[in-house]
DNA sequence: CTATTTAACTTTGAAAAACAAAGTACTTTT
DNA sequence: AAAAGTACTTTGTTTTTCAAAGTTAAATAG
């Protein structure tokens, strides 16, 4: 037998940035504030935990305005695509021995 | 929409954890040095995570002997199966929006 | 029978991660 | 002009993770 969580990705192990990217799967843009209040975060963790997130390339930041008001939003990146699905293969492959 | 990451499990956060439980869903006895090669780990790392399932009553501990020599054995409880059960049924609905 | 090794820990301490709170810059609303 | 919102950054605390070394007791080797 070989270690069944070798293939998991580090960055997932947060469920933060568990949450953050399965939203961003499902939606191609998400604000700032959105996040915050489906996730229930304060600012300054949402902001490093989106950091992380940027930093691996998983996630792309989109700074704009609505009229003259500044919205930044999110989108998910073909390799941020990639590494999260798989985590979620390696996650299955890990409990599908059930 | 309410909170994607609500119903997860904090105890199963940990890679390790998550690794730990998914083989006692499918052995139900395991040993100290078979977990720990598995995983490969550090023999305290690994004694503090099934300490934390332990304290949870996710798993118990069965001391025994093979002969004269201790064997530590580990199994999932229905508790922690319960559990486990519910954090992957979140984890499910919680990507299952693709 | 003495020395080394193995099993299963506990203890200690360091490093990393998570997090809240406050501060910042700029804008919009009142 | 004052208050409030957006999207942060900075600071500092708390929590978590982990490795390394020490511990106890038994097994095996020499």
């Amino acid at each position: 037998m070989k270690n069944p969580i070798a293939d998991l990705n580090k960055i997932f192990d947060s469920r933060i940035r568990l949450g953050v990217m399965s939203m961003l799967v499902v939606n191609n843009e998400i604000g700032f504030n959105d996040l915050k209040q489906m996730l229930e975060l304060t600012d300054g963790n949402l902001a490093s935990h989106l950091n992380t997130l940027e930093q691996a390339e998983f996630i792309k930041v989109h700074k704009g305005f609505i009229g003259r008001k500044t919205s930044t939003t999110y989108s998910i990146t073909a390799l941020g695509k990639q590494a999260f699905k798989a985590h979620l293969d390696a996650l299955e492959k890990m409990i599908k021995k059930l």
